[in-house]
DNA sequence: TCCTTTAGATCTACACTGTAGATCTTTGGC
DNA sequence: GCCAAAGATCTACAGTGTAGATCTAAAGGA
């Protein structure tokens, strides 16, 4: 009897994301094709087809269910200042929660509904500040930049890809060719990375605040 | 008489690396395949394999050539201040020439010896300003994370995948489900993306001018 | 001059990719 | 029981990177 085929789950985009995302995960975007995945899920690979359109509208829709993570969910009484280093650890939380497709999804171009929220919600913490519109617009693009590029870094340092031979004959090249990075490097290796980003995100809001008191104490004027 | 065969310059690194260039500059990454790349230079696809390891290392090499444009010309005697600006502008240039290599190059974990000679730049400005060797580095992240996250929006910015109708109907719904980034649009779109990178990194420079000053008002202490 | 060596270019072939199109299978509504 | 539709599967195809064998041309030595 070829019934009770092994009860499957029934097949649906919740689960092919699952799915997807723990493949990612493990092995890395370029591991990830429809057959493997396909055999994951144990099933036809021309299965998932009858619920993501193909390929790149699967890993659009992944780039989509990773940024959920930041839509706020308690209408939290913070200060703007607060709620922006909120947003910045939940954003570093989500690129260190999936090295792997963080990369790819801030390569790409396609902003799907959940990014434009994390940008209503960015924006809306910005407004709250006080600041010109167009200095909201500029804070906001230095703000997103920060936080993007260093989680960006963090997962690079955190998983290198140059072997360990490479890295000791790199180690003896640095005295003579890369005498700074030589220096700075016992430095780095012991630097705590949370530090690190609160260090920088210090930075940011404090030259934010600098900009705050020098719009306050002196009334509007046009710049040159 | 099948001779004079139209004299093609021989095959080397450097004349692979211009053409595909040219072909991603053009076409973007996706469409870089060895076949195509081998008709562009109007030869055998697996004659390249005589220069080039792989395409995987194709595309190293090509992160190589790009990030040459980093490494210092002339000895100027910038302060550090103004190195750190001119460093960071012409890596904003380096992404607006190379719009459709530079996601993947920051995506990808390969550090070629140019990309090291940069970072020796770039550590070599910082230290001149007098900071620890902890914040120096903390600094350099900082500032690499901003400028690296800065160019890559403006890249998108620039090349919205979404078609034109897409973007009438999002400005439709937009006003409802995304007040803040609805209020913003009209200041968004005019601003001048020079002006907004001066911008962030007046605001980085802020910051990190505070920060000297702190240090040297208080002398050394440990923090906490 | 001819032979040998070798670097480079070309040809063929293979495993693997995404997915269109046709075909089977199951399920819900009446 | 019957029909419709949704979903799963099968087959097939164009395109990919590139290993391995073969051909070609230039260089060096006698």
């Amino acid at each position: 009897m070829k019934s009770n085929r092994n009860a499957r789950t029934p097949l649906s985009v919740a689960t092919i994301h699952k799915a997807a995302l723990e493949l990612i995960d493990q092995h890395g975007i370029k591991a990830l094709s429809m057959r493997s995945l396909a055999t994951a899920l144990g099933v036809d690979p021309m299965a998932m087809y009858h619920h993501i359109p193909n390929k790149a509208g699967l890993i659009v829709g992944l780039y989509n269910t990773v940024l959920a993570e930041l839509i706020p969910t308690t209408v939290s009484p913070e200060s703007w200042r607060d709620g922006l280093k909120t947003l910045a650890r939940q954003y570093r939380n989500l690129a260190l929660r999936h090295p792997k497709l963080f990369p790819s999804l801030i390569a790409s171009n396609d902003n799907t509904a959940n990014a434009y929220r994390a940008f209503e919600r960015l924006y809306g913490l910005m407004l709250e500040s006080g600041l010109s519109l167009e200095k909201v617009v500029h804070a906001s693009e230095a703000f997103f930049a920060f936080i993007t590029g260093f989680a960006l870094i963090e997962i690079h340092d955190a998983s290198p890809t140059p072997d360990q031979s490479t890295l000791e004959s790199f180690a003896q090249m640095a005295q003579r060719d890369y005498p700074n990075i030589t220096r700075l490097m016992p430095v780095m290796s012991n630097a705590d990375v949370q530090a690190k980003f609160e260090f920088g995100l210090e930075l940011f809001m404090s030259g934010l605040e600098q900009m705050l008191e020098r719009d306050s104490t002196r009334g509007h004027e046009v710049d040159e």
